[in-house]
DNA sequence: TAATATTTATTTACCGGTAGGTAAACTTTT
DNA sequence: AAAAGTTTACCTACCGGTAAATAAATATTA
């Protein structure tokens, strides 16, 4: 087994994920690595692609998550706290990667080549939709915009993520994630007027 | 009046806004300012001066707008949405900026000199939890946790700005703003059970 | 006020260091 | 012997930064 390639990986993500793609040079990664330049363009082809194919592989993870099941019988607000719980687990495991993934989609257009991430984002929120409309027929939720409750609930996680990549340890996300969905969902409740 | 060093801040923050901190070359900025490198030595001592001489100057504009008055008299709800639609505006304004910032601020740590934009989200954060203690009082909202309704308003912010910054131009954002806000409002208002 | 001295602004030409990338030789595995 | 993997040594281009000379504006003095 090569793993030549695998430290190549691990030493390219460890650097990116700290100094970016810029400002992260080949000659640091291979020496982190043990091993010499041609290696790395023997492996990745460039720079370029060493960096993608982190970014592809992370990405795929994370498409894996929002393929599963999340309880169907269960309260919809209960789901989709599943759903986010899940997603913020993998957030923790790979955060470095995703504070990097993040920088760069909400970035300066050219600061690192493009990679596209849309289609997690587009997985994510059409799964919570579904799942808020399926609550509004159960009249579990009122009957209110489902673009914008959906919307609420993504935000919600994102800005867990972005506390927790600001201020890492500074609370307990998991924790505020729950109490903040319970909020959210509380005020989504069907309750008379 | 020297306008070079208004054009050497044009340039630098034209290219730092597109290609990020370490794309950017010092070489790229003079010659977009039309003048030479000790020029930008002489009045920004550095590459790293003139990239916080910017920043610093966009978090004080950020920093102006809250400490306004925003209708004290008016409903809650009311007040927050305008409190958002300021920063929104300024936000619109200032975009590539903050799009930098945003990047630097939730990127790899040592991918740009550190510039603390952590006072601007306090400040925001504190304004609003201060408007929702009142609308609590006032029996306009439910009597949920202050924190994560607040963290609810932020973060439904954030998620609009973001959207704006990765795909602009394909929704219309100030009101995606506005109905997101009034659908959370909506789940927030005191109603019977 | 005219000439001079001083400070401020700007340029030319250069520094050592490092960037991404590769040719070509060598070693190991198949 | 052929293929795959790895190394040494090198390429050109560019990086951030500066010394020293010069030009322009301002202050001082006769």
């Amino acid at each position: 087994m090569s793993n030549i390639r695998d430290d190549l990986k691990k030493a390219a993500i460890f650097l990116f994920t700290r100094k970016g793609y810029n400002g992260t040079s080949v000659r640091e990664i291979v020496e982190k690595a043990k091993t010499t330049k041609p290696c790395l363009y023997y492996y990745f082809k460039s720079k370029e692609g060493i960096y993608l194919s982190i970014l592809q592989e992370t990405l795929e993870e994370f498409l894996k998550i929002l393929s599963q099941n999340f309880g169907e019988e269960k309260l919809v607000s209960n789901q989709l706290k599943e759903l986010c719980f899940s997603i913020y687990e993998k957030f923790k495991e790979k955060k470095d990667i995703l504070r990097l993934i993040h920088s760069i989609f909400y970035g300066p257009p050219k600061s690192a080549p493009k990679f596209n991430f849309e289609s997690f984002h587009k997985v994510f929120y059409e799964t919570i939709i579904e799942k808020i409309n399926i609550a509004i027929e159960n009249k579990e939720f009122f009957d209110g915009d489902r673009e914008a409750m959906a919307f609420c609930v993504m935000s919600v996680f994102n800005g867990v993520a972005e506390m927790e990549i600001a201020f890492p340890k500074k609370y307990d996300y998991k924790k505020l994630l729950d109490k903040t969905l319970s909020t959210l969902f509380e005020g989504f409740s069907r309750r008379k007027k």
